[in-house]
DNA sequence: CTGTATCCGCAGTGATACTG
DNA sequence: CAGTATCACTGCGGATACAG
């Protein structure tokens, strides 16, 4: 497992979900997958600001604590897809509550919002 | 507002509140703060492996993000409380929905746990 | 199409010492 | 007690180019 991780584990169950979920994009990845299993390239035009390096690493790092999981189909051109593990899927109630407050705290702060 | 959360709006409501929530130790101090409120030498406490910058700095970000209030009681010694915000205390789902899934994901781990 | 390799900047985190 | 100042490090996140 990951040393953030590890660390978090001797403070509090929440620091420990922050730390697996907590790198850039992983909990939107999450979200989409909710919608079903996804290719490599959907995931990539749906977090259109993640490159494919930082992509790849949440992805891995998503599936080494269980999260996701990763399909190779062996064709030409090559076709990679990711699914929520049940794992992954017990998330819905984290996913959830993050995306509402996310949207609350946007709607309360609309006022400082630039563009 | 901080610059990632800006960048985070771009993209999903779930990435906002990763990036409002996301710092070290900050839903830790958040989770304490819903047993009331609590000094600034209390919450080093609880936190253990947060020293005093960082804690700090998160509790300044909490705050600028409208998450906790602090309170500074004109004293000798001095003494500074933080409290929970409305805002701050609509989080009670989410913090609920992290801490059984850090529960819930520690206790699938636990054959990796070192000591 | 789905990656990997390389290089890089810097924000986030921290240790330590000092201050009102 | 509740911070701030200073210095430093690590690794995340990213740009770009290459590969199977």
């Amino acid at each position: 497992m990951r040393l953030p991780v590890q660390r978090a584990r001797q403070v509090c169950p929440v620091e420990v979900a922050v730390s697996v979920l907590g790198g850039a994009w992983k909990l939107t990845v999450v979200k989409h997958l909710f919608d079903g299993p996804r290719r490599f390239g959907e995931l990539g035009r749906l977090v259109p600001r993640a490159n494919r390096k930082t992509l790849t690493r949440q992805l891995r790092e998503l599936e080494e604590d269980g999260v996701v999981a990763r399909t190779v189909h062996e064709q030409v051109p090559p076709k990679v897809e990711y699914s929520l593990t049940e794992l992954g899927r017990s998330l819905h109630p984290v996913v959830t509550a993050m995306d509402a407050w996310g949207e609350h705290f946007e709607a309360r702060t609309a006022s400082q919002r630039p563009a």
